[in-house]
DNA sequence: ACAATAAACCGTAATTATTCTTATTTACAA
DNA sequence: TTGTAAATAAGAATAATTACGGTTTATTGT
């Protein structure tokens, strides 16, 4: 099991959340891919292993995971998309492939270069992302 | 009639599609506001003047001033947001206030600072938003 | 180990935003 | 003014997501 899989179930533990093997799955569906994916994958990633699995198990975990800081998430063609959340020590942004959903990070943040815009507009959140073909999607 | 709306009836005429009522009037609605709207505000202001428009209209005709470059279109909350497309002569970015949809322009465009950072990775879009409060709807 | 209990889950129905379909109406050109 | 393609209405269909009532399961205290 990956480390941040065991982080991810510990801090389930930790508030009070119980442990699952559906969870530990999902958590282990993530923490095996660099990259965004949607709650359709998941499901079909799940449904093999368990027969019958509702949807309501998969959009509820993955709201409680998002709350809870292990995943983060982003909208993509009408869609939600998940991932393991990055290093939360720096800052970041992303590349995204719309292929395979895999990311890039860049290091730039250009909010730090406009402060002097923003007068009287109080700031709650904020997106830069990039959007296109990995370099493996483009020769497949 | 505003001059951007129109701008927006001769583009119409020009491509060959006709002139409507409707046409003119979704036009008005978003030439006389400088933010974002989504279907259902059109929807909500249609309805008032034409009993018993079809979503249809309004989303056929939505896509198709996007298509024609008439609206530009970003993604928030779930629901897709449209507003006249701003002055096409300058790239530029929004700060969006979430209360109201309206939106300020930012000059800056971090895609010009990044180059390097993108080696081997095919760029079809980008977004740079900045989501918040407007200075109007802080005092509400 | 065993029972109590709150959380997790299933099956399915409901919602929400959006798109599609078919028949009818309308704008506009000949 | 009439023919025709475009536009529309009405409502069904779709896709993603959320909600709900009943059942099962993980965990905690005994």
């Amino acid at each position: 099991m990956g480390k941040k899989v065991t982080e991810a179930l510990q801090k389930l533990k930790h508030h009070g959340y119980k442990y699952t093997d559906k969870r530990e799955d999902m958590l282990e569906f993530f923490g095996n891919y660099d990259g965004y994916r949607t709650a359709s994958d998941v499901q079909e990633f799940m449904k093999e292993r368990y027969d019958g699995i509702s949807f309501d198990t998969i959009y509820r975990n993955l709201h409680l995971f998002h709350d809870l800081g292990i995943l983060e998430a982003t909208e993509l063609n009408g869609e939600k998309h998940f991932r393991m959340k990055c290093d939360t020590s720096k800052h970041h942004h992303h590349l995204i492939c719309k292929e395979c959903g895999k990311t890039r990070e860049i290091e730039l943040c250009p909010m730090e270069y406009i402060e002097k815009e923003l007068k009287g507009f109080r700031i709650d959140d904020h997106k830069f992302e990039i959007y296109g073909v990995c370099y493996d999607c483009q020769s497949t």
